[in-house]
DNA sequence: TCAAAAATTGATAGCGCTGTCATTCGAATT
DNA sequence: AATTCGAATGACAGCGCTATCAATTTTTGA
């Protein structure tokens, strides 16, 4: 094996001089620093990572707990959060962890174990045990597209209940009055947020809630159709249907035309992420585009505000949104 | 820092004992073992991994190179590959190369500075340089749903060609004579491959070849708009199109319907993949599958089976493929 | 019961590198 | 030429752990 001590004696130098040459090559000499290169060069000298690593602590590499891969929308942030890590010359770490909370907590342990810098997290929990905690610092976990707003990490969020509520305003402006929902788990925040901005925008314009076309769903692309079915089988149906992802909404338009009813013309249909896909829809899916590649820049920056120990100015991020108008959402007719 | 030594002055036992206890837990009685483990749990002791991987120059860790995450057929992939790894105590590191050669070297020198035990390859080429090839034994890289047949690396593929064959030979079988293709990258052997099935298809049925019906495409969502309007360009309009992938069927899909085509009326369409998304367009893609998942459980197969130094039966995997037929190709129009 | 074999444990080196501190060198100043 | 001071380099400990081999204890069989 050449190690860093093959290279100092061809290159007639110490260890230490090898190991600054290469890491810090503005301490050495311009001439050593010639020397070191060419020495490390002619015997293929390739440092081991892994003894840096555990020498000086910092594994340059920051995990990625990912509930599910397969979903487009996860892949662009991650694909976002690659883009900005990749210049600071860290790597990723993917944690896939299928919702499994205690897959969370075994690949979280990452960090206790000095295998990784930080985490960014992409559910909605503290993914580790509260004794693991880290006491008064905060440890370097961000939370990413999810709302978790107790102070046990900072967070990058979208301004969820804004959005639902303007999509939902969108669809009122229209002329729907009754607006279904298929809507992530109840428990989750990011179901809660966007619930909230459906029901004050319906105050606003003081229509009833329903809470018979008000389906659950798992953003999954069954889930729509399930929820479609669901919807239809409780008498009228809604002119209107708005779906907490563009998944759901895929399967949504997919059980309508099944069920012989026409998107837009018939009922209405609304998505909330933006895919990539979503403009190639038939019809094209209106939808809530979030910044994905933005959400994985800034939950980076927040990363490593901690890691490197700076004080936070701002520990919750909020993203704004747009809304993506296309050809599934039409006015109501008036029957 | 609570270290080995915490523990083992704790427990009243040596350090190499307490390292046996927690890796070896079937050489050390169970006395010392339960002794060890109070003790550890009692000083709150977690190994230092870095330090083990650094001592035991295994990192349990295996590098994917994707040439683009937010691709949803890769995200399948990927997420079959987590799944075979995550049993064996494996760790996913992410590497996207947007299709970049010097980031996949770069990324790929993570396997000889010790930074991972093994490479998954989704691209088309050797992601190493010649000189770091590793001489007459193989290093643990595999490759992934390309087709790479010299023996730089054992490979995963599909029966590309067979498949490519089998659908040119289903719209044959719809009457269609004139079939346009969007193909791949054409240096890609992916793209050969399926172009050879295409191709031979034509020939079995005596049907002439038309190169002007044959377009590029880089296997993006507009690539297949681009492509329609090339195809539509020049002359008169195949009555089927064979998208090297859904993506662009999806593109293909749209730049039809934009220009008062119907699908599959006018013209059918065909994709390669069968994304989750293409039963769910409107009208459902007639694609190509390949078992995506299995894509993954296999290359880890074949990688640890190069780690562990085993002897390979089969260097190159063949996976096999189905048509899923759906609403977007019916016979031909006879006009 | 006692020697031999097997199971368990301990002592210690050292993986490859970086951090620290001491030393040396070279240029600048008097 | 002598002194000073910063820059460059060297010497070396030691990060936390595992591998190795030696020492010890326990088990086995005659």
């Amino acid at each position: 094996m050449t190690n860093i001590r093959t290279v100092a004696k061809k290159a007639g130098v110490s260890v230490a001089t090898v190991s600054r040459a290469m890491q810090k090559p503005d301490v050495v000499s311009e001439k050593t620093r010639k020397k070191v290169q060419e020495a490390a060069r002619d015997v293929g000298y390739k440092p081991n990572m892994m003894a840096q690593v555990f020498r000086s602590k910092k594994t340059h590499s920051i995990l990625v707990l990912v509930p599910d891969m397969s979903n487009p929308f996860f892949a662009q942030v991650i694909s976002g959060i690659q883009k900005a890590v990749r210049p600071r010359g860290y790597n990723l770490v993917l944690g896939n962890t299928l919702g499994n909370q205690q897959t969370e907590r075994d690949l979280a342990q990452l960090l206790i174990t000095n295998q990784t810098d930080g985490i960014i997290q992409l559910s909605a929990r503290y993914p580790l045990d509260e004794q693991d905690k880290g006491g008064h610092r905060l440890l370097p976990i961000v939370n990413c597209c999810e709302c978790v707003n107790d102070d046990s990490m900072p967070t990058v969020q979208l301004q969820n209940e804004e959005a639902a509520k303007a999509m939902a305003n969108y669809l009122v402006g229209l002329g729907h009055s009754r607006i279904g929902v298929i809507t992530g788990p109840p428990e989750s925040p990011l179901t809660i947020g966007r619930m909230a901005g459906y029901k004050a925008a319906l105050e606003e314009h003081r229509l009833t809630f329903e809470q018979q076309i008000i389906v659950e769903g798992d953003y999954s692309l069954v889930a729509g159709e399930k929820g479609v079915a669901a919807i239809l089988s409780c008498g009228v149906a809604p002119t209107a249907i708005f779906c907490f992802n563009d998944e759901m909404a895929f399967g949504a338009m997919r059980e309508l035309k099944q069920q012989g009813l026409r998107v837009p013309a018939d009922v209405s249909v609304a998505g909330f992420d933006d895919l990539p896909f979503s403009k190639y829809m038939n019809p094209a899916l209106t939808s809530v585009r979030q910044p994905s590649l933005d959400f994985g820049a800034v939950a980076v920056n927040q990363l490593f505000e901690l890691i490197e120990g700076r004080v936070m100015r701002q520990r919750h991020q909020l993203l704004p949104f747009e809304l993506a108008i296309r050809s599934s959402t039409c006015e109501a007719s008036n029957l």
